[in-house]
DNA sequence: TGCTTATTTCTCATTAGTGAGATTTAAGCC
DNA sequence: GGCTTAAATCTCACTAATGAGAAATAAGCA
């Protein structure tokens, strides 16, 4: 009864073509990943982005919030209301910059040390888990190739960015 | 002056160590080729929630609601909440099923149609940018790899779920 | 037929963040 | 020193969703 619409893909270039198919297997990848790293986080109490503030603090030491927030990639707003949060939950202090006063390092507590060393093994365990689709060669490749396509995409301009920057030009 | 910590990943299995580093990798990428898909959409007055559900219900004609839930993956609330927002800018409508009473589909309506048809192509091409730092070969190679990935980690019940099942057991 | 369970959509209170702009400090230049 | 531009963080109004549960219907079965 329902007759099949002429799909715009029908006039697609193979490019385009590949490039959406990639676009929805990947988004739906890291769906399915986030739902494990997001479900071993909140068994903490925990929202993914804290989780990933606590493990970089962890693993790096000290850093300043800008650092952060561009490592765990949420907006300049969202780091100074995660780090209060975690801040608020003992977890996480902040420290003046001696070089630049603008500047703050976000650093564990004690408390909040002992909290990810206690939780982070069982992450990388469900993490290992939810990659175990792939053998660990494929994933290397596998990483290699998501590696390269997302340094592209990040050095590549938005149109609206462009847009903007020819208009003020 | 900073002595700089014992990685737990210094104690990490190779699994978990390449687990970890394909998270990160994977989280980035699709941060990054999101930004450019949203991008796109935001230039209509899209989000890229709305705008996946025009292409989905453009490229296969009317879908009930769960349908179109599952594909953009969104929660059982967020799609009617969606739908009503593409319902009231007059893009989307929504029709009853004869052969199940709970059931709705959503179609798009002429305006949608026409819409659909003018922005998809420069959306395509936005993103076929955006994927252009990975040849053609290495798309398919990549969208494999990816796809058994998303396929496991979606087959792999989540930890808490799995607790609340023996719990219920 | 009635009963139980599952499915589909919708409601609504809640939230985790965003993003534009303000504030403070730094850095380079005249 | 003053001036301009840039960088780091913070404030706050706003929003796009989530998710738990309600309501309606369906489906299978004793």
């Amino acid at each position: 009864m329902h007759t099949p619409h002429l799909t715009a893909q029908d006039e697609l270039s193979a490019e385009a073509t590949s490039a959406l198919r990639l676009w929805v297997i990947l988004a739906r990848a890291h769906s399915a990943i986030s739902a494990h790293a997001t479900d071993d986080a909140a068994r903490h109490g925990l929202t993914l982005a804290e989780f990933g503030i606590l493990e970089a603090l962890f693993h790096r030491g000290p850093m300043l919030l800008g650092e952060v927030q561009r490592r765990i990639l949420v907006s300049s707003g969202g780091i100074t209301f995660l780090v209060d949060r975690l801040t608020a939950k003992g977890l996480v202090e902040r420290r003046s910059c001696p070089s630049d006063r603008r500047a703050r390092y976000a650093a564990l507590t004690p408390r909040g040390e002992t909290l990810v060393a206690e939780i982070f093994p069982t992450h990388a365990e469900a993490l290992t888990k939810a990659m175990s689709g792939l053998s660990l060669e494929q994933q290397t490749t596998a990483a290699e190739l998501i590696r390269l396509l997302g340094l592209h995409a990040a050095a590549t301009p938005l149109p609206a960015d462009s847009l903007a920057a020819a208009k003020s030009a």
